[in-house]
DNA sequence: GTCTATATGAGGATAGAC
DNA sequence: GTCTATCCTCATATAGAC
C-alpha cells in the first residue's frame, strides 16, 4: 500500500504526454525543447527521461497512440450495410473522431518528416490501413452501381483530404454544430461520388 | 563592365532561396540551420547575412513570393464566363499551378506557425484573397442555379482542401499524367456542388 | 562579397546526490 | 522519482580581415 514519497509515475507520465502533445502541435517538434515540456509538466528536464528514452520516442508514441485509437474506433463503428450507409458512417465518423483531436491530427500530418525512418514506416502502415477502410467502401459502392468515379485511389485520397481539411478552419463555438457540419460534408461527399 | 572579383550577388541570392526552399520543405524551418543552407549554397554561414537580415525574413520572403505568384497567375487565368466554366478553370489551374511546386505549397501550409505575428497576418491575408476567388465562383453558380450546396464557406474550404491534398500523394512519373489527374478531380469537384 | 573567428545562448542527454 | 550540475554539441548572429 505504501508508496514512496516523490513517486509520481502515474501522474507525471500522462502529464508529459499531454504537455508534449500541446506544445508540439503549437510550435512543431523541432522547435520544442525538452526543457519547455518539463516546465509545463512541472519538473526538471532530466526527470522526463524516466518516462521516455529520448525525444524521438516521445513523438513516435504520440503518433502511434493516435493512429491506434483511430483504427480501433473505426473498427467498432464499421458495421456493414449498403455502400451508401457505410460511406455516410465513415464520413460522420471521420469528422466526429478528428474534430476534438485537433492537436493529434495536426501532429500526425505535420511531423511525419521528423520521425526516424523505421518509425515513419510504422506510422505510414497504420495510415494506409485507415485509407484502405474508405477504399473498400468506395469499391463496394462501385460494384453495387451506386458510386461512380474515374479512379478509386484518387477518389479515396480526395475524400480524406476534403474531410481532414475541416480541422484547419474549424473552431469550437463556431456558428455551426458538429452535427450540422457532418451533414454538410456528407452532402458534398455523397454527391462527389454519385452516379 | 568590370565586376569586383568575388562578387556573386546575382548568383548567390537565387541559390540561397532555392536551397532554403528545398531544405525547409524537407526538414522543417526550425530544424534547418543557416549553416546547412550555407553549405548547400557553397558559402559560409556568415555570408548569408548579405542577402537576408535574419532567418525569419528568409521564411517570410519564400512564403510571400509563393502567394504573390499564385495570385498573379490566377489573375491572368480568370477570364469570366459561366460559373461552370470558371469552376473548371479554377480546378485545373489550382492543380496545374500547385503540382510542380510541392516544396512551396508544403511550406506555405506547414510553416505558418513559425512566422512572426505580423508576417503571419500578411500571408493569411493573401491566402484569404485566393479563397475568395473560389468563393465568388461558387456564389455566382448558386445564383445561376447551376450549383447547390448547404454552406458556401464550407464548400469553398472543402474544395480547396480536396485539391491541395493532391500534393501529399502525387509523385512525378506516376501512372497518371497531369491532364488526366485534372480531369479526374474536375469530375469530383463538379459533382460535389452539382444541383 | 566572402571569409574566419567568436560572442552568446540553447539544445539533448547523462551522472550522481537525495 | 526528482533534483542539480554538467558535458558536449549546435544554433543565430556579428566583427573585422581580405
Amino acid at each position: 500500500m505504501a508508496r514512496k514519497q516523490g513517486s509520481h509515475s502515474d501522474i507525471t507520465g500522462p502529464k508529459l504526454r499531454k504537455a508534449a502533445r500541446r506544445l508540439i502541435a503549437q510550435h512543431g517538434f523541432a522547435a520544442v525543447s525538452m526543457r519547455q515540456i518539463a516546465a509545463e509538466v512541472g519538473v526538471q528536464a532530466g526527470a522526463l527521461y524516466n518516462y521516455t528514452p529520448d525525444k524521438q520516442s516521445l513523438l513516435f508514441d504520440l503518433m502511434r497512440e493516435h493512429m491506434d485509437e483511430l483504427l480501433t474506433a473505426w473498427d467498432v463503428e464499421e458495421k456493414g450495410g449498403s455502400a451508401l450507409e457505410r460511406l455516410e458512417r465513415f464520413t460522420r465518423f471521420h469528422i466526429r473522431f478528428n474534430l476534438p483531436r485537433a492537436d493529434e491530427v495536426f501532429i500526425a500530418y505535420m511531423e511525419l518528416r521528423n520521425l526516424s525512418p523505421e518509425n515513419f514506416a510504422e506510422i505510414e502502415k497504420l495510415r494506409r490501413q485507415y485509407e484502405a477502410g474508405l477504399e473498400d467502401i468506395l469499391r463496394a459502392g462501385e460494384a453495387e452501381g451506386v458510386f461512380a468515379f474515374t479512379d478509386l485511389r484518387i477518389a479515396t485520397m480526395a475524400l480524406i483530404a476534403m474531410l481532414t481539411g475541416l480541422n484547419t478552419w474549424y473552431r469550437e463555438n463556431g456558428r455551426l454544430s458538429v452535427a450540422e457540419i457532418e451533414t454538410i460534408y456528407w452532402d458534398l461527399v455523397r454527391k462527389s461520388v454519385a452516379v
